[in-house]
DNA sequence: TTTTGTGAAACGCTTCACAGCT
DNA sequence: AGCTGTGAAGCGTTTCACAAAA
């Protein structure tokens, strides 16, 4: 256990832990790996393996107990604890994200967005998130405690932007701009690429014979 | 060439792309692998493999001419022609992706929104896309041609909206719900999960020392 | 000389198969 | 008997290293 967990490995406890939490609800007392494999249509070592990394999880002969895998992964994922969001950029996707409930559900708070045009400043979204000036981020994230940064601004902006967010002190960046970013050691970057997520899509028609071509 | 190629792969296709545009707007007329690599580091040798499975498009000595290479990929990706996108969902993150500039760039053109709401039917995104009842998706799929379904939908209608996508003809599908979907052989689901990629966050704060917990 | 294209080696992730516990 | 935890095998992807071409 505290080995090197891989980031593939880490997003399917993130999977996990949502199927625990409905089988909570429904009052399902344990699981094993079996029925874990066949919801997510994944090999039950697969699963056991994942869980493996962070102790002895499990019961043999029985599988795992519903309530502890849940507590324990809500641990492991961090989810434990308040985690307070910021949104950069107050375009219509960063108000997208600001209202989208499937944040607010696992523990995040977002609690802030920022803007550098004047016109939104002082604005809130629809559920209530105040937009600050840019130049204040550093101060309310230290003030709000903020330790993740959504990054919702146009490519052009958004290694700047980044630059700002990692000298607040925030040492998790989720990134929607398209193109590349640099961040020091010691942030963790993810992007999410819309344009090559569509574009993947766009490979499959062109290639697996939708008519248009070969 | 045409053997199998992974998606890790494609995806980097349209990083590179998106870098050659930049190139050719600039002027530039050839780039070698080491440059493409310095830009997204990533190693030389893989980039050369990623293009390797589409015939030579290099030149020994030289590089790879930008203006080819753009064109080759732009056909590759399936870019050379309309790619017609309908978003299901008229919440915020539908709207969102209905007027996220990024998309048209590269010539995907969302032409329908679907809700079910009868309040929205029949209104428009701000950049002017329609709102389509839901139960209209199969007519005007097949009218305006549409080749890609974006599901923006709440997790709990979200495998019922994706077999009506299905059952209307529409081969690829980029999903943003959370959990699970079930698509038939043929059809390509790529999954975007806001959730997990905050959760992929919360992990490395969580076990990289934030001062929270060890 | 420069840089591609590519077998071979290295690496990492997944699956198999089974010992070990309940 | 049932199911976990895990070493070993299998497999796919990346990197190395170099022959071949400009």
């Amino acid at each position: 256990m505290g080995d090197q967990v891989s980031e593939q490995t880490t997003n399917r406890l993130s999977l996990y832990l949502r199927f625990l939490n409905e089988l909570d609800a429904d009052g399902v007392r344990t699981v094993s790996s079996k029925v874990l494999a066949e919801q997510f249509a994944l090999n039950a070592a697969l699963i056991r393996k994942d869980l493996s990394h962070f102790g002895d999880l499990g019961v043999r002969g029985v599988g795992y107990v519903v309530k502890d895998l849940r507590q324990r992964l809500r641990q492991i994922l961090g989810l434990d604890r308040r985690l307070n969001v910021a949104i950069i950029g107050a375009g219509n996707l960063g108000f997208a994200l600001a209202d989208y409930p499937g944040f607010r559900q696992e523990g995040f708070r977002i609690v802030a967005l920022f803007d550098s045009l004047p016109g939104k400043v002082g604005r809130r979204s629809r559920s209530g998130v105040l937009i600050h000036d840019s130049r204040e981020l550093e101060r309310v994230a230290r003030r709000e405690g903020i330790t993740i940064a959504v990054i919702a601004v146009p490519a052009a902006s958004a290694q700047m932007v980044v630059n700002t967010v990692v000298e607040a002190g925030i040492k998790a960046v989720l990134n929607f701009s398209p193109g590349a970013l640099r961040v020091p050691p010691g942030v963790k970057l993810k992007s999410v690429d819309l344009t090559v997520s569509l574009e993947s899509l766009s490979f499959y028609l062109a290639s697996s014979g939708d008519g248009a071509r070969m």
